[in-house]
DNA sequence: TGCTTTGTTAAATGCGTATTTGAATTAGCA
DNA sequence: TGCTAATTCAAATACGCATTTAACAAAGCA
């Protein structure tokens, strides 16, 4: 250390943010390793010297974005533990709204990319990155459900929550990627999106429930 | 005509269908004309002399898969007009999602990849042809949330909606891209998920419609 | 039968981009 | 200061892939 520390780790980390941002926007393949390095202010080499080679330039940036984001946005929207259920669901499906919309928030966008046209690269690590945040989401739904609740309900109200948050970033796609044309699609208030989100899946949630429970209720 | 013509049209189709199922399983840039050619059993400049280039093939092969496709999934679901609303609204879903889950349905599976990694080359195209049937779509939903429902709500309830029918594409895709790990997602019984999502997004819909309809029943 | 148009083919060509190279520079340290 | 290792740089290199070319084949038509 320290000063040559410091320093190549300056670029390294420049490298990893722009790398980050360009995924991101791009996907792996549209994303150059030239407007990378432009972006970050380094030679078109330094990726080599650095990482090795694009792909594990990806996979560390990744890494880099999601460990960092981890300190913005806590997943359990920091409600706290003692409280009901469905605030606690209600509070993981802002906090991942708000990071599905936080446009310095790249993890989720590449998963994003990644999930609609799969390179492989992150399959593992993403697998063990995000397996428990997920399972922290089926704990919860779980407990809304009910005991009586299948695997598949389960599953299938995971996948419709999923859905509507992600649908978030396929709508910022669309709009930033059309100039101005019909189809107006209001995405700027995204509080008002995640309360939305909420009130839709709970009400859902609570249907799914009420189809399965009454078999028990009138026995 | 005749045979020169049909031995013409035979090429061609079979690019276009080719096409259609690599854009579809690929997207654009991830596909190559190479492995087009090979599975239409064309040679690699038959691309050039039918349609010019690879972004015309696109901009075909779409339009080629999206009305081959309106004859096998008609959008109403077959449910008759004059039927209840949220009847209607769930005859459409279903739909929908059955012909996003048909494995050989491509148009759908290219607007996914083409709205994570928007190539603007369909932009047009999509909004004309696509833009219909979400005006009807709107149309129902304006009716099941009642006449008070603000324009942000409907947006909002649409962008539920379809997000939940999408996030078939992506679990299918994760699927085929993941041989045999964790998060068994089991998307097989589509018609299963299919009264899933209806069920989900009515009570949604209707929790929605609540929220808004006392401010003018208690008056 | 010859002539023209339409399609097909294998082999270039050209371009964009990831990767490599080797020299030049900088940092750490004696 | 001089020496070594780490880092940066501009310029090659390599390679995949879209596109082009020009020869070849088949079909329609006289």
């Amino acid at each position: 250390m320290t000063d040559l520390k410091t320093k190549s780790e300056k670029t390294r980390e420049r490298l990893l943010n722009a790398a980050g941002r360009i995924f991101a926007e791009k996907g792996y393949q549209d994303a150059t390793i030239a407007e990378i390095c432009e972006q970050a202010q380094a030679n078109i080499a330094s990726v080599n010297y650095h990482f090795g080679d694009k792909q594990t330039l990806y996979l560390e940036a990744w890494r880099h974005a999601f460990n960092h984001e981890l300190g913005q946005h806590p997943p359990d929207g920091g409600v706290p533990r003692q409280a009901p259920v469905e605030q606690r669901l209600a509070g993981r499906i802002k906090s991942l709204i708000r990071r599905l919309a936080d446009d310095e928030s790249y993890s989720f966008a590449i998963i994003h990319k990644e999930m609609a046209q799969p390179t492989r690269l992150l399959a593992d690590i993403l697998e063990k990155e995000i397996n428990p945040q997920r399972q922290q989401m089926f704990g919860l739904l779980r407990e809304c459900l009910g005991q009586d609740a299948s695997e598949q309900q389960l599953q299938y109200c995971h996948a419709s929550i999923m859905g509507q948050c992600f649908q978030l970033l396929r709508l910022k796609q669309m709009q930033q990627a059309r100039p101005l044309r019909t189809l107006p699609n209001d995405m700027s208030d995204i509080g008002a999106f995640a309360e939305h989100v909420v009130d839709f899946s709970l009400a859902g949630i609570r249907a799914i429930r009420s189809q399965t429970l009454p078999k028990r209720i009138q026995a």
